[in-house]
DNA sequence: CACATGTGCAA
DNA sequence: TATTGCACATGTG
């Protein structure tokens, strides 16, 4: 360790950006409503620096005015770059207020960017014998990394890297930093808009780089280059160069480097302490007074002279929580072991002296593995003797369908937790799980769980049903915010703080090498699997606090926690699927295919591939040159989507061809061929995934395969419907559908008579709205006339505008505004609800259902219009739409329960929305016919009837 | 092999 | 310049 005086110069935007896109899918937002991911991140980053460091000279460096000279170049340089996020603005001047605060010197000059200022100073600093660090993950400052000039780049998932010039050697496979500057010019960048050399990304560069050694040689050199790549280069020499000078970092900005200006001095610690509370930052409260207290205790310098990578986790709510905690007793002091019947002392010395060399116990947690009979039967007695407990399954794989059990997390103390391994063998495996029987199997022991649907599934394979209450983490924070992400590292990170071992760290990524989690040794699973469960113990904790103050523990408990069962029962069960039959309309499909492949070629004159956008685009407009000004899309290709082709298909033949072509391509591609590759082999069914905790609106979804997207709109496409059939021939298929569910519930929400009467009076809805709003009789109405009502009632729901109906219908914008005004004026409350959810959402910052299911919208004062019009959309639309998924949800438990108390032998398979599919037992089919009519029109008493078509069939299309 | 893009299926 | 989703093929590095 040497005592050279050292130097931190802190990338500022860099760092700001990183720290707000790091929270981008969920981002900080303060009870005022502000958006302080940037200022969050950034501080976390430079606080941290500062305690791994201890610096005592740093500035933070930032861009004024962007670079005139790079501007000048090049007119385009930055130019493709989106307008800087508004969470980015706001973050600046309170972060330079925080610098100030710090005492931490700010460097910035007009027309220069960070990247040249630091350049410079590093320079500088270099001459008068400093080590200079930069602080930045920007790979660009590679260039500048000398013996005295390192890189200090924060690294995902916490630490930093520092980066010497063995590392830039490597990285970059270049022999002198400098290169850097040649090959960020051949590769060029997207996000500064260097163009770069056409062609040549990151492996074409390096490439290069080994055999010519600059951007010059190798367009000194190009005659040794061989075919395209050679025309493309040698076209591009002067490109070449512009990028080289735009990537290389200015070494000579107007700046001087004098030491005492750049010293670290003691922050003002009220002052700082205050703009934090003013942000609600609490946990940086404690961070930053924590960093500044230690000053002194702390060692002086921590850098090593090589580069590695630290993933230290920081001060994590473990040490918190388990202070005081004894390290190596097995059940921790405040344990309930009041049911215990032998005495406590003992059990904990048979099991210390045996076990303990499977005990991985650190300073901050206790985690251990339970590895014998013996010790088996004791974990288990105290398991039993808990009031709640979570755990964790570990399996070999992620389909629950065929996956074994590695082994069990188990945790009921924060801090602390226990792992039972699993014997591969089948039917030891199972008389494991036997003893477990009672845990699982208990109505008194609430179970505590990750994604608890998955464990479920497992364990139902080992033929155990989890009873008793249940509280499910990600369920729990999918009702407090339903926009975020809901796994648990997201979750882990955000509420504690702490960044879990990832799987991926375990078993490697997927794919080639990975590992199963059997192969891994039993310290690490032990480690993994519990630090999961204890998480997820924690969470509870966090949680249940929010679902009270959220007010929506009811949604959680009544709705959520017992779906998840019924969601749970339907996956096992699948759903059995013609096969045969889906071979020979794949068969078919093919030949037509080919047909209109050879029609294509023939008007084209050419061989292309038609399903590639790109080759299509470049066909239709520029050989054939079908349109004057066709359209093009974001990236500047040529849009070829449906509606746009479709205008063209009357002049064209191709054009019909192509639609054609397009259409059964992917009925055959993403139906017809996918859909048999999903039959398990062992069930010999298709098991789809419902997702309980994507959709933003309460809505499920369907994964693996989607069956909420079967076709039906064309007579082509409906036919892979047939292929979803019933059991065997005791069972036929059932399909219970909502009618005009969301419109009903408008209807009732927002009071609106005339149409309420409508539904009451059994009208046929859009043709009784055109009647209205055209103001002909009922029975005078057109096709046409309710074809365009039936679009309006759509469009209202998800908030058109003349614009976006016009589109969809063939009215113009004049005749589609005016067809909306009209409605508004035969449905006036229609409107006053929609503008009551606006302001509603304005006032609270969300917009809820009928059942209290929330959804917040933060945009819905954003100065941005479009940004605002989207979120105003969205308060309209969420209630609906989640008011719909509320009440099919409800009927599902209620269908559930009476199924099971029943013992019907018919089975709940799908849920598409507002219908669900069942496989009926031909004997119960009347009786059920009703139950299932009755539960799912009673779910929910509007003032507006709800109505359900239920009908049967020897396939789904018939029970249409 | 991973990722972005364009397209299109459902409610 | 219409809501919520999922998945396919292509193109790129």
């Amino acid at each position: 360790m040497s005592d050279q005086k050292r130097l931190f110069l802190v990338d500022a935007y860099a760092l700001i950006f990183r720290g707000y896109y790091a929270f981008i899918k969920n981002p900080r937002i303060n009870s005022k409503g502000e958006d302080t991911s940037a200022i969050m991140g950034f501080m976390n980053s430079l606080l941290d620096v500062i305690k791994r460091e201890r610096p005592d000279h740093l500035a933070v460096c930032f861009d004024k005015g962007g670079s005139a000279d790079r501007v000048e170049m090049f007119s385009e340089y930055k130019a493709n770059r989106d307008a800087t996020p508004e969470g980015i603005k706001t973050a600046v001047p309170y972060i330079l207020e925080i610098l100030k605060a710090m005492h931490i010197p700010i460097m910035v000059k007009e027309g220069f960017e960070a990247d040249d200022v630091i350049g410079t100073l590093a320079k500088k600093a270099e001459k008068e014998g400093y080590k200079t660090y930069m602080v930045t993950p920007d790979k660009d400052f590679a260039q500048l990394v000398s013996e005295n000039i390192f890189m200090y780049r924060p690294v995902f998932g916490g630490g930093y890297e520092t980066w010497g010039i063995p590392e830039v050697q490597k990285k970059f496979e270049v022999t002198d930093p400098l290169q850097v500057i040649d090959f960020l010019g051949m590769m060029g960048d997207a996000s500064d808009n260097i163009p770069g050399l056409p062609g040549v990304g990151e492996k074409t560069a390096k490439k290069f780089l080994a055999t010519y050694g600059s951007m010059e040689n190798l367009l000194a050199n190009t005659h040794e280059l061989k075919g395209k790549m050679k025309e493309k280069i040698e076209a591009s020499k002067e490109l070449g160069m512009l990028s080289k000078k735009l990537a290389t970092i200015m070494l000579d900005v107007p700046v001087e480097f004098d030491a005492k200006d750049f010293e670290m001095s003691e922050p003002d610690i009220p002052k700082v302490t205050e703009i934090f509370q003013e942000l609600e930052f609490r946990r940086l409260i404690d961070n930053f007074v924590k960093t500044f207290a230690l000053e002194n205790s702390a060692p002086s310098n921590q850098l090593s002279e090589t580069s590695k990578t630290e993933n230290t986790p920081k001060a994590t709510p473990k040490e918190e929580a388990s202070a005081g905690a004894g390290q190596f007793s097995l059940f921790g002091a405040s344990a309930p072991l009041s049911n215990q019947s032998a005495p406590l002392s003992k059990q904990n010395n048979e099991l210390e002296t045996e076990y303990t060399r499977n005990t991985i116990a650190t300073t901050s947690h206790f985690y251990q593995s339970v590895a014998s009979g013996m010790a088996t039967q004791l974990f288990i007695k105290n398991l039993m003797s808990q009031s709640s407990v979570c755990f964790d399954t570990e399996t070999t794989g992620l389909n629950p369908i065929e996956a074994q059990l590695v082994g069990i997390a188990f945790s009921w103390d924060i801090g602390k937790g226990f792992y039972l391994p699993f014997p591969e063998a089948k039917n030891e495996a199972q008389e494991l799980i036997e003893q477990l029987r009672p845990f699982f199997e208990s109505e008194q022991i609430e179970k505590v769980g990750q994604n608890l649907k998955y464990d479920i599934k497992v364990l139902r394979k080992y033929n155990i049903k989890v009873k008793g209450k249940l509280f499910d983490t990600m369920l729990a924070h999918y009702l407090i915010n339903p926009d975020m992400r809901h796994n648990m590292d997201v979750l882990a990170e955000t509420y504690l703080n702490y960044t879990p071992v990832s799987i991926t760290e375990l078993i490697g990524k997927k794919g080639k090498n990975q590992l199963s989690m059997r192969d891994v040794p039993l310290e690490k699973q032990t480690e993994y699997a519990v630090e999961d469960s204890d998480i997820t113990l924690q969470l509870k904790e966090h949680f249940t606090k929010e679902l009270g103050e959220a007010n929506t523990q009811k949604l959680f408990d009544d709705i959520e926690i017992p779906l998840l069962r019924v969601l749970a029962d339907m996956e096992l069960e699948g759903i059995n699927l013609d096969t045969e039959f889906l071979n020979s309309l794949s068969e078919a499909l093919n030949n037509d295919i080919l047909n209109l492949e050879k029609e294509i070629y023939a008007t084209a004159g050419e061989e292309f591939n038609i399903a590639s956008p790109k080759q299509l685009g470049i066909v239709l407009f520029e050989r054939l040159k079908l349109v004057d000004k066709p359209k093009k899309t974001k990236t500047g290709q040529y849009a070829t989507s449906e509606d746009i082709l479709s205008y063209l298909a009357k002049d064209h033949e191709i054009i019909k061809h192509i639609l054609e072509y397009r259409g059964l391509a992917k009925l055959k591609s993403t139906y017809v061929d996918a859909l048999p590759l999903q039959v398990e082999p062992e069930t010999g069914r298709v098991h789809t995934d419902y997702m309980q905790t994507v959709a933003a609106t309460g809505r499920l979804s369907s994964n693996n395969p989607n069956l909420q997207n079967i076709p039906i709109r064309t007579e082509r496409g409906r036919q892979v419907r047939k292929a979803f059939i019933p059991r065997n021939e005791d069972y036929v298929l059932l399909a219970a559908d909502y009618s005009q569910i969301e419109l009903r519930i408008i209807a009732a929400l927002s009071e609106e008579e005339t149409m309420i009467e409508a539904f009451k009076n059994g009208e046929d809805i859009h043709a009784s709205t055109a009647s209205k709003v055209f103001n002909v009789p009922l029975e005078e109405v057109t096709r046409e006339q309710r074809g365009n009502a039936k679009t309006v009632n759509f469009g209202i729901i998800y908030g058109v505008s003349a614009f976006g109906l016009s589109n969809q219908t063939d009215l113009s914008r004049g005749e589609a505004k005016e067809l909306i005004d009209t409605y508004y004026e035969t449905y006036p409350k229609l409107k006053a609800y929609m503008s009551k959810q606006v302001d509603f959402a304005r006032d609270h910052g969300y917009v809820q259902t009928v059942l209290g299911r929330r959804r917040y919208l933060k945009d819905i004062n954003s100065r941005n219009a479009v940004v605002r019009g989207a979120a105003e959309r969205n308060a309209v639309n969420a209630p609906i739409q989640g008011s719909a998924a509320d009440i099919i949800k409800i009927a599902m438990i209620n269908i559930y329960n009476k199924l099971e108390a029943g013992n019907y032998k018919s089975k709940m398979l799908l849920q598409v929305h507002d219908e669900l599919v069942f496989d009926i037992y031909k004997p119960e089919l009347e009786e059920l016919t009703t139950l299932i009519k009755t539960e799912m029109e009673g779910a929910f008493i509007m003032d507006v009837p709800l109505d359900v078509e239920v009908d049967t069939g020897v396939n789904w299309l018939e029970a249409h």
